[in-house]
RNA sequence: GCCGAGGUGGCGGAACUGGCAGACGCGUAUGCCUUAGGAGCAUAUGCCCUUGUGGUGUGAGGGUUCAAAUCCCUCCCUCGGCACCA
């Protein structure tokens, strides 16, 4: 009988639906395990093989479980709101419903089609008022709090999507979205006082089971250091600078300010034209030309006015510089140049003094030196180390009143609103008497109303804002004209907490039951791309962390492991894209392979967090192994297998579990294929306990195929109901060994030797044979060296 | 520049705690089968040569060791991230 895939992988996927063979059991007292997908933005295009990667491992993970006897939770949904479904609707005049709710019945088609395992009575979706109900409920927590505000400031700005961008949006000073160059811009925005957590951020890392390079890469960005903040004085007014390397004080030759900062206006600057005029210029300066001047450093002084260093009270140089950024610290440094690049580079350029106040090995000749050494040409502080003079300085300027330790962050707080239609109607109201009203809980959901245009304005506000019978209410506070908040939240914000939502999906009175939050979280395992690391993994790490503050959650942290999925690039080695016509469907394999080739193909091709090349030959090979694999299985007719064969389905047993814990996909694959070759080989049959062990076993990487075969060997119940075998070691012991025989380390021979052969036994066989003998014949034995079980090497002259 | 991951056949990749490098798959070659083959089956397949009881081989060079893809040092390259953060 042939292997006719698409036959059987409808029916069990019938069977799967008809049975609720996926669903979870909430009265299981079984320990239980919540394995979790990023859920996927509803696009066009539907998915394609790379997203499938993730899915089907974590889909392996939560059938393995489920057959370990965990109660698993296993859920799905959509994170749909967003730019695309937007520019479609200005497009087409469609509504980003409509396409949305497309979208996903194509996307559930497609995970239905490789058999999934998801409890799809779990499924949520952020733009539904239901879900969004919650997560602006979570806003009026964090605004109840504080850490929500609104403030004018100059934000990332992306002139094409029309919309402020938080700092995380913004790469290479491009828009992540479109790739447009971003500008600055002053607009009122929210706020997210993601910075209050900063430190709860970086401690939390040490708890959680993540990828080095993502918490790295939150590290960085959250960016902490430690220092001190140094007050100047500038004719009678004050400056403080921080830094971190206040035992370079005394090297100080010239204060530097950021364009921006506050203390130009007030001093009467001799040449104030001229400092303007570079103010104004630097102002002009787009991100990125920013970015491509790091190594022309420009500047000019502040004439007439001087500063202070407070270590020796020398009057030192002030200068205005764009390669200060006022966004960090106090918008002033004070300037090093004998031990800051930067500083050195700029003093170089403008022939300011450079004073030498550290010394230490591997300083160069014309460069500055940035290690710690030892201090001179500093007063009383010579001789001391950097570190012990950092802490000598501090305290020195400390009781007079002139330092203070300090922490900075390279974190900014979260810019929040956006200036499009297709988001979370924020839910606050204006009202001119009582100034920003938060809606009241029951007024929740705050809904976004149906609009014809859906056209950014481009001024900054949303398109909400010309629909005026939404905006124009009652304020909740005095009954007073109001008008409601029309920037809409940031697409990152439905995904902030979606997790916590699958717990207890439709609860209307409540964001989740708290026993139910109890019993799953944390999310045990966390599947997903690396992109996310300083977006939705950080943002909501924060929420979470807010939650658990307010004592609305019981954990500190949401995902407890996390794990990356590597990218599948298209068969040109190239990212996979619409544009470059290189994308490759699930359907088109599916189609003429079928889902379990599919499942298998993409868990072979590698390391699961490596990226790959796409290889439909190597799908052929995956779809030789099944069919082959199908034949073997039915052919057989033997109640029982041969010892070698159990020992052999044993060792199978053992290498899969032991791979599968280490999350690794592409050697169990590896395995069934060296297993069927070792059958095949030996050219005899399998026994019917040894069948079913091996399809127990490969049922979660082709779950389709196994029910099938476990049908047809005689069983009337689905095998998703079988218990997770564990190896019997005690099978596979050998009684025979190959022991490698070595002379100087180099292989000679190799002999059938008994399990467990001493040293001296060993020697004996291995000094008798024949080609052993060739080597060492007339020569001196120095030593020999024995690896039970594994090798013998003989040392000679 | 800084941080992270990595470099193994023609390709994707295996290799536990230092102990047979190249599992498994693709591709290729030869043969069989076939009206036919982008199907199936069998065998071979790191490289080199004088084809042997041979040499050599895991980015390069050095070191430790009886033994190194694996440990140490120096360097090169690729990918990902950050990037004037004082």
């Amino acid at each position: 009988m042939e292997y006719n895939f698409k036959e059987i992988e409808k029916k069990w996927q019938n069977y799967w639906e008809e049975n609720n063979s996926y669903k979870t059991r909430e009265d299981s007292n079984n320990p239980k395990f919540y394995v979790l997908d990023m859920f996927p933005y509803p696009s066009g295009e539907g998915i394609h093989v790379g997203h499938l990667k993730g899915y089907v491992a974590t889909d392996i993970i939560a059938r393995v479980k489920r057959a370990q006897g965990f109660n698993v939770l296993y859920p799905m949904g959509w994170d749909a709101f967003g730019l695309p479904a937007e520019n479609y609707a200005i497009k087409t005049g469609i509504h980003p419903e409509i396409t949305t709710e497309k979208n996903i019945g194509n996307i559930k088609r497609q995970m239905k089609m490789v058999g999934l395992s998801y409890d799809w009575s779990r499924e949520i979706n952020t733009t539904d008022p239901e879900y969004y109900k919650w997560t602006q409920w979570i806003f009026l927590k964090l605004f109840e709090n504080g850490l929500a505000y609104k403030k004018l400031l100059p934000i990332n700005w992306c002139p094409s999507c029309k919309t402020g961008l938080a700092n995380e949006e913004v790469v290479d000073g491009k828009c992540e979205r479109c790739g447009t160059e971003t500008t600055k811009k002053d607009i009122e925005q929210w706020v997210l006082k993601i910075t209050d957590y900063a430190d709860k951020l970086l401690e939390g890392l040490d708890d959680i089971d993540w990828p080095e390079k993502i918490k790295e890469m939150q590290k960085n960005w959250i960016g902490r250091s430690e220092g001190w903040e140094i007050k100047f004085l500038v004719n009678s007014k004050e400056v403080s600078v921080f830094t971190t390397r206040i035992d370079t004080l005394f090297g100080c030759t010239y204060l530097v300010l950021a364009p921006e900062h506050p203390l130009i206006k007030e001093l009467d600057i001799e040449n104030r034209n001229e400092v303007l005029e570079y103010i104004e210029k630097a102002k002009n300066k787009s991100e990125r030309e920013r970015i491509s001047e790091v190594k022309d450093k420009t500047g000019v002084e502040l004439k007439r006015v001087k500063a202070v260093n407070p270590a020796n009270n020398k009057e030192i140089k002030i200068f205005v510089a764009d390669y200060v950024l006022s966004h960090y610290g106090t918008g002033a440094v004070m300037a090093v140049p004998a031990h800051d690049e930067r500083d050195f580079d700029f003093a170089k350029k403008y022939g300011i003094e450079i004073i030498e106040v550290i010394k230490g090995e591997n300083k160069k000749e014309g460069a500055a030196f940035i290690e710690d050494g030892i201090l001179f040409n500093s007063s009383e502080f010579d001789n001391l180390n950097s570190e012990e003079g950092r802490e000598k300085i501090g305290e020195y300027l400390k009781k007079q009143g002139k330092a203070e330790k300090k922490i900075n962050y390279k974190l900014r707080d979260w810019v929040f609103s956006r200036q499009r239609y297709w988001g979370e109607p924020i839910p606050i109201v204006h009202c001119e008497k009582c100034g920003m009203v938060p809606a009241s809980e029951s007024e929740l959901p705050i809904k976004l109303p149906h609009i014809e245009k859906y056209q950014p304005t481009g001024t900054g506000e949303s398109p909400l804002a010309a629909i005026s019978d939404w905006v124009n209410v009652k304020c909740p506070k005095c009954g007073g004209p109001g008008k409601r908040e029309t920037n809409t939240m940031p697409q990152w914000a439905g995904s902030c907490w979606y997790y916590l939502r699958y717990l207890d999906n439709n609860n209307k009175k409540e964001i989740f039951d708290k026993e139910k939050e109890k019993k799953w979280m944390p999310v045990d395992l966390y599947v997903g791309g690396a992109e996310h690391a300083v977006l939705h993994l950080l943002y909501s790490r924060f929420w979470h962390k807010f939650l658990y503050d307010l004592g609305i959650v019981s954990t500190k942290e949401p995902f407890y492991k996390l794990r990356n999925i590597g990218l599948i690039l298209a068969p040109d080695g190239q990212k996979m894209s619409k544009s470059k016509g290189n994308v490759i469907s699930p359907d088109q394999i599916v189609n003429e392979f079928g889902a379990d080739t599919l499942r298998l193909y993409e868990m072979f091709m590698g390391p699961f967090d490596q990226a790959i090349g796409w290889n439909t030959q190597g799908v052929k090979g995956v779809y030789r192994f099944l069919s082959k694999f199908w034949d073997l299985i039915l052919e057989c007719k033997n109640e029982k297998s041969s010892k070698e064969i159990i020992a052999e389905v044993h060792k199978l047993n053992k290498k899969v579990n032991d791979d599968l814990i280490k999350m690794k996909f592409n050697t169990p694959v590896a395995f069934f294929m060296e297993f069927l070759n070792f059958v095949v080989g030996k050219k005899e049959e399998l026994g019917k306990e040894e069948i079913e062990r091996v399809l127990i076993l490969l049922s979660p990487f082709a779950p389709h195929f196994c029910e099938e075969l476990w049908e047809k060997i005689g069983h009337n119940t689905s095998i998703l109901l079988e218990k997770w075998p564990e190896a019997d070691s005690s099978l596979f012991k050998e009684e025979k060994v190959f022991l490698v025989v070595q002379v100087n380390g180099k292989v000679r021979e190799k002999v059938e030797v008994d399990v467990n052969i001493s040293k001296e036994e060993a020697e004996n066989v291995a000094k008798e044979n024949e080609r052993v003998k060739r080597w060492t014949e007339g020569k001196e034995i120095e030593e020999v060296f024995f690896v039970p079980n594994k090798l013998i090497n003989i040392v000679v002259k």
